[in-house]
DNA sequence: CTGTTAGCGCTTTCAA
DNA sequence: TTGAAAGCGCTAACAG
């Protein structure tokens, strides 16, 4: 008996310097070897009930809590944590994909760890960064910053990467989005069908992949139908209720002729409820995404189930693992109009 | 050099097992030792400016990334991150909480790292155990089993514990909650001044301890107004539209003279809001827990910021962390009245 | 079925 | 300022 652990064996012997039981302590409590209480704790079937039962014991008397650190050290370096790296923890689509995800994973006995970038590009690194070193069996994100060739390295090494909601970009990885291009054609089409001509769109931040993924399934839309695409028809606005009111305000405005808007997600179409409601009951009006009180308020909506995002996201996770060499899918989830009202009615006089 | 790592050193030298670059191999090509290789990549002033520089040169080229179960195991066993559990990740209030939290976390360079248990009492103790498993520097909870003594041991060998939005039961350990009585108190006082006399109340679970609060605090609301409490006028529903629609529907019938109803939850209000607004508009009404659509429905609600709730409970874990010995704190957020319509209109003609 | 032994990858004395 | 050596707590390989 050499180092560090020569100055205990007298009066208080049984603890590491933490306070803590160590699997060592119940061993000598229970009266066998440490890979004995090991197996135990481990339900190995090899461990006779009697010798289970000991260590057992002995492990509530301590209150011994194995030290998942040093265990998955030991055995191959790799945790049962999955990681998922969001903006933004109150984003309601983010939560409900994260809950679609927890499910599958859990019925695997995976752990899902959620951390927020704060919709912060350079944070972003850190907490993937940070994930990575926790050693995470493989990593989901949302991400916003538009190069992730920093994570090449990581999928040559063989860590899964899933990306959700946006691909990847310089990287090839897994990928599951949702049918923005058609989710905007439908929009498009079903305000044409009640005889809209003149459809304008509040969009999110331009740089953001989904936002240019709808604004280009409503020009698809539009000039499908043998319309115009007019890009002073979209306005563009970050995520804060004023600058939402006031594009708003601007393209009412700047278009006299404008009877119908599509909002392209539901941060801005919920802000848009709460600011402009009585100018879009009086217009056609299709959110992109659906939200809690959509019904109540009789608001047509793209749609798509956010917790079918979470499970195929998982689902693909967990291919991923088992077959790591496996090319890269791409997985669409895709997107329907949900009438209720407010995408169906027809224009108001031109004259308003 | 004795052992395993006999075998490598000849053609491909410098790769663990796992073909992860390790800070041994780092070293190796840096012409360092291992130990000068990891205070380089700590950043230790002692290193020179030259040898940091051939260190993470080396980092790079190897793509190497630090093992964090390896350091942390090494250097005492704890991690630098903060458990968060929770029931459901889809529910915004608990979303909330949680990036409040998370911001005064990341301040401090911690991570929050999230799980949920699905809102079964069996799999909470489950999270609860890997998470601290993990060693998570605390852990923070919004737990709804009934007995909490199972962290007991816990909470003697020093790992925060603080109890978010319900207290713990047979344990001692911080604690912050919203004032739910003063909350129930106002909604029932608003009312009754509009001239409401007889008010319902549909109810989330009656399991659960912020339920019997907020019934509590309607109770003394009435009783302190010189009204009388009467239990048959609180239902008590689970999470399910259906069931919460009967609630209502019975509470209607069973009491022709009520003139007002408060909702204990936000869930249940948006159900109901859902449901029964056109019941809801002819009578006063109140929720608890604000929600997003509520000032554009004119929803009088009982609120509190849960941004705060979640600031406060990282605050109070900051504390406990620096002090770990400090008797336990038990902090509540106060509740107030946002006045917009519902709970401030007269009742309608008594014989409706 | 159980014990012995070695070592996962890292940091941290201690000595130079 | 750097290196050598030890060991965090655990489990896997190998004997017995």
């Amino acid at each position: 008996m050499i180092g560090a652990r020569l100055n205990r064996g007298f009066a208080m012997a049984k603890h590491s310097s933490s306070g803590r039981a160590r699997i060592q302590d119940v061993a000598a409590l229970a009266g066998v070897s440490p890979a004995t209480a090991s197996r135990a704790l481990a339900d190995d079937p090899k461990v006779t009930p009697a010798t289970r039962q000991k260590v057992l014991e002995a492990a509530g008397t301590l209150r011994f809590r194995r030290n998942s650190l040093a265990r998955d050290l030991r055995s191959g370096g790799v945790t049962t944590a999955i990681g998922y790296v969001i903006e933004d923890l109150m984003n309601p689509w983010h939560a409900q994909v994260a809950a679609g995800a927890e499910k599958v994973f859990r019925e695997k006995n995976l752990e899902l760890i959620v951390a927020t970038t704060g919709g912060d590009a350079r944070s972003e690194q850190l907490v993937v960064k940070t994930m990575l070193e926790r050693r995470v069996q493989a990593l989901l994100m949302i991400l916003l910053s538009d190069d992730h060739s920093y994570l090449e390295g990581e999928r040559q090494l063989g860590t899964p990467l899933i990306f959700v909601d946006r691909p990847p970009v310089n990287l090839m990885a897994d990928c599951i989005t949702i049918d923005n291009r058609n989710g905007m054609r439908l929009a498009v089409e079903n305000l044409w069908k009640a005889g809209h001509r003149t459809i304008g769109v509040i969009a999110g931040p331009e740089s953001l992949w989904t936002t240019s993924e709808r604004i280009e399934g409503y020009r698809q839309g539009i000039e499908s139908l043998g319309g115009r695409f007019d890009h002073k028809l979209v306005r563009h606005a970050r995520y804060s209720a004023e600058l939402i009111g006031t594009a708003f305000i601007d393209l009412m405005t700047a278009h006299p002729t404008m009877t119908a808007v599509i909002s392209t997600n539901n941060r801005i179409t919920v802000t848009l409820l709460n600011s402009h409601k009585s100018d879009i009951d009086r217009m056609g009006f299709i959110g992109f995404d659906d939200f809690e009180l959509a019904g109540l308020l009789k608001i047509s909506v793209v749609s798509h189930n956010p917790l079918d995002v979470g499970r195929e996201a998982a689902r693909i996770t967990l291919e991923r693992i088992a077959n790591p060499l496996a090319s890269p899918q791409r997985i669409e989830v895709s997107t329907e109009i949900v009438e209720r009202g407010s995408g169906e009615r027809p224009p108001e006089r031109m004259d308003r």
